[in-house]
RNA sequence: GGCCUGGUGGCAGAGUGGUUAUGCAGAGGACUGCAAAUCCUUGGAUGCCGGUUCGAUUCCGACCCAGGCCUCCA
């Protein structure tokens, strides 16, 4: 099936056609790991998994390469200010390594957690810091960087014709030029390729290179990293939308004058979750992780709902109300692919149903990542009663490949906990509550199902007497 | 100042030049002693003003409003 995808590069959507045959190479700009990734970083890691699993379901052989950026680069890109990572360990009290392991782990956990299939490749960037040397010589030996004495290697950007390509401003439009520059860079979107050490400080990190001790600037490593893995030219790369402009300009302007145009084939950006009163904010304590979610009781799979819902290109707007609207509508799901397992069987999969509806939902995806119409879709399935049970539940299958949603899974985890049986006294109760029920004496009836209620265990009552089932 | 998105019912959010998805929430009903679950039915929206068109929510233009990026940020 054709896939779509919306180039960042051109501004159109286009069909995507790959370097090689059967195979596509992408790369994910991943998370600085000096702080928690919270859930609006992980709509981006989310949008990448719905990438790979797009293609994959349409027969593509996937490698997805994803950076952690563990080296600190400054907080701000005119290469001053504080280091993200140092800054972090004197935070807890820990080594930079400990607190990019810390980090790592936490996103991992998070990552799982949404279901998201690990990327083939996680490369970190202070292990690859040979190969971004190696870099920044091929660019010292064609001619585009210089040295700021006693600063470091910069990039020279008015050398490289097409920069800025990407996001849509041409050099000359920029207003980096407006503000300060006592940096003694050459033209205010120059960027640092390696820095010096500080000569009073001794850093955590740092490394001997060419032109002295110190380490890589920050746009480098996703150059390095991406090349290696994915070789000098491939065919996506994808991140947050506030990359297209410095980050991913700034990797095209390093990247082509070693290897040639065009570098990359296609670009994606992902648009921000945003609160109601703007970004999400640490200081505010609304940055919450995804652990956070599950302490507050929600389902991981609910939020994935909620992304699912958007488009990937369009920011959303996140709430606990929309939240749980999200989990009203996910559970409702669920509770109908139970009962559809839990039918009984009586027929064998319709494969031309099967087929018409298989279609019908990858081709909605496979459509610039259209996902909110393929959850539509899933509606009608559910509804569809032209198409019988065991079909249905094997498309479910299908669903969960393609979007991660779990929803087989969830729908047997409910299906196994309403099949529990209940300890005795639990039984005794509603033993007694339906004697209550006969005698017609409701209040003693509905004392006892409270009390039921209390011990965890819900009463409910069929034609042909009544289920105890643990709540969830 | 430059660049770029959007403005759709109570909420979140799709698509579409010609009956405005879907979900959540709401209302009514079936079933229930009452609940729960399920099923059925149902009300409710395209910022404002022009233009193109037989017809615009959809295309074009102006305006108003909101948001983002241009500084680390997914």
């Amino acid at each position: 099936m054709t896939i779509k995808l919306y180039n960042t590069l051109t501004r159109r959507l286009e069909e995507f056609t790959p370097l090689q045959p059967g195979k596509v190479g992408f790369y994910t700009c991943g998370p600085t790991v000096y702080w928690d990734a919270h859930i609006g970083n992980m709509r981006t890691m989310v949008n990448s998994d719905i990438i790979k699993r797009v293609f994959t379901e349409n027969g593509y052989e996937v490698n997805h390469v994803m950076n952690f950026t563990d080296v600190g680069h400054l907080t701000s890109d005119g290469d001053t200010g504080d280091d993200k990572m140092e800054k972090g360990a004197a935070r807890e009290n820990l080594s930079v390594w400990d607190v990019a392991q810390k980090y790592i782990d936490g996103f991992l956990y998070d990552m799982d957690l949404l279901n998201n299939i690990r990327p083939t490749h996680m490369p970190r960037a202070t292990d690859h810091i040979s190969e971004q040397i190696a870099q920044v010589q091929q660019l010292e030996e064609l001619g585009y960087t210089y040295e700021i004495p006693g600063d470091g290697i910069y990039y020279d950007t008015s050398k490289f014709a097409n920069y800025g390509a990407l996001g849509g401003q041409k050099l000359s439009e920029l207003r980096g030029g407006a503000r300060i520059d006592d940096s003694g860079k050459r033209n205010s979107t120059d960027f640092a390729l390696w820095k010096y050490s500080p000569t009073d400080t001794k850093r955590q990190m740092e490394w001997d290179s060419p032109w002295g001790v110190g380490f890589p600037g920050w746009h480098i490593e996703c150059s390095a990293m991406s090349m290696k893995y994915l070789g000098q030219h491939f065919d996506l790369h994808v991140g947050g939308q506030e990359h297209a402009k410095v980050h991913h300009s700034n990797e095209i302007a390093q990247s082509e004058p070693i290897v040639g145009a065009p570098w990359v084939s296609y670009w994606m950006h992902f648009e921000w979750l945003l609160l109601k009163d703007g970004k999400m904010s640490k200081s505010a304590g609304t940055a919450y992780t995804v652990r956070n979610l599950v302490e507050r009781g929600y389902d991981p799979m609910a939020y994935r709902y909620l992304l699912l819902q958007s488009h990937y290109r369009q920011p959303l707007e996140f709430s606990f109300e929309s939240l749980d609207a999200a989990t009203n509508g996910y559970k409702n799901i669920v509770r109908k692919i139970a009962d559809l397992i839990n039918a009984e069987k009586t027929t064998n999969v319709d494969s031309e149903r099967y087929n018409a509806w298989h279609d019908k939902i990858l081709s909605v995806v496979s459509d610039n990542f259209k996902t909110a119409e393929a959850l539509v879709l899933v509606q009608d399935l559910l509804k569809d009663s032209a198409t019988n049970p065991e079909t249905k539940i094997q498309l479910f299958e299908f669903v969960d490949r393609l979007l991660g949603l779990q929803f087989i899974d969830r729908a047997t985890k409910l299906i196994a906990l309403e099949r529990e049986s209940a300890p005795a006294e639990i039984v005794a109760l509603a033993e007694s509550r339906a004697t209550a029920k006969a005698n017609r004496d409701w209040a003693t009836a509905d004392a006892l199902r409270a009390e039921i209620d209390a011990a965890g265990w819900t009463v409910l009552d069929s034609k042909d007497g009544y289920k105890i089932v643990k709540k969830a």
